[in-house]
DNA sequence: GAAGATTTCGAGACTCATTCTCGCTTGCCC
DNA sequence: GGGCAAGCGAGAATGAGTCTCGAAATCTTC
């Protein structure tokens, strides 16, 4: 697991490249995040620190989005969802999402068969005149407490 | 390839199984997603079939997902696309997702990677109490027409 | 370290995809 | 064929997300 002062460290970095400031609210933002262990929605962020405003708060997720540092989930639940990218934590996962409440809960798989999807997903893209940038792998289905 | 007819016999099987009538309108939604090689914004369905109005689509496009005739696809552009279910196709396929027009290309990937991929998300759905239905797997990047 | 330039902030107005309302129409059942 | 439940559609309402614009913060240059 890599500490929040390397995720600052990778986030100054990222916005340094695409000439952005890692101001005191984005800070605030990238550590909501980071602590948390599933990914938030804009309200989850706004309520871990509620001296966020919340038209701050989205003009922010958009830079840090942007500059590849966080990465904006969309479910069929009509609140969009953020997490740190892979390129910040380090860690290739993938999702379980509930398809009752909106909850997303992270989960890795075993590499070998990443590395098989990958080939078969890059062989894919090709055929269909794709850049393929990166792939998402959802498990849809019901979270422990919307189980009937 | 399944034949438009028994794409109507399975809406219709699904439909009356949810107490759901499969009036003219709903007909011309099935039968326009059936026809598309891609799927369909709301727009792109009221386009193909300019007789149906928009907040009809909008009930009866909710009416066929709830039976489980068409499935609903967010990604980061603003409209929903609209598919048959692979209940209805019997047709098990992933997308392809262009992030910056949207659009959405179906592929399949090999049966083996299907099975491994299944046995490794139902061992994460138990492992998180999760009750798994399906998985979705989505390769972000460019199409043809938004490639640099 | 002050003045001016530039960026960010935040409250509220605004947008627009989607949902809701409600009177009208359709078609099913006896 | 009358009654009634379901479906229809035009327009209003909703609300997540974006935009605006003056104020505040931060950087730059001397």
């Amino acid at each position: 697991m890599i500490s929040l002062s390397e995720v600052h460290d990778v986030a100054l970095r990222f916005l340094g490249s695409h000439d952005q400031r890692y101001t005191a609210n984005r800070r605030l933002i990238v550590q909501a995040l980071a602590m948390a262990d599933a990914p938030l929605t804009i309200d989850g962020v706004t309520e871990t620190e509620p001296m966020l405003a919340l038209s701050s708060t989205y003009r922010n997720l958009a830079v840090l989005e942007e500059a590849g540092v966080v990465h904006r989930i969309v479910t069929s639940d009509d609140h969009a969802r953020f997490e740190l990218t892979e390129d910040v934590t380090g860690a290739h996962h993938h999702h379980l999402v509930c398809t009752d409440c909106g909850l997303v809960l992270d989960v890795t798989l075993p590499d070998e068969l990443e590395d098989l999807l990958h080939q078969s997903l890059e062989a894919a893209a090709k055929e269909n005149s794709f850049a393929g940038a990166h792939h998402r792998i959802d498990l849809i289905g019901l979270c422990q407490s919307c189980k009937p």
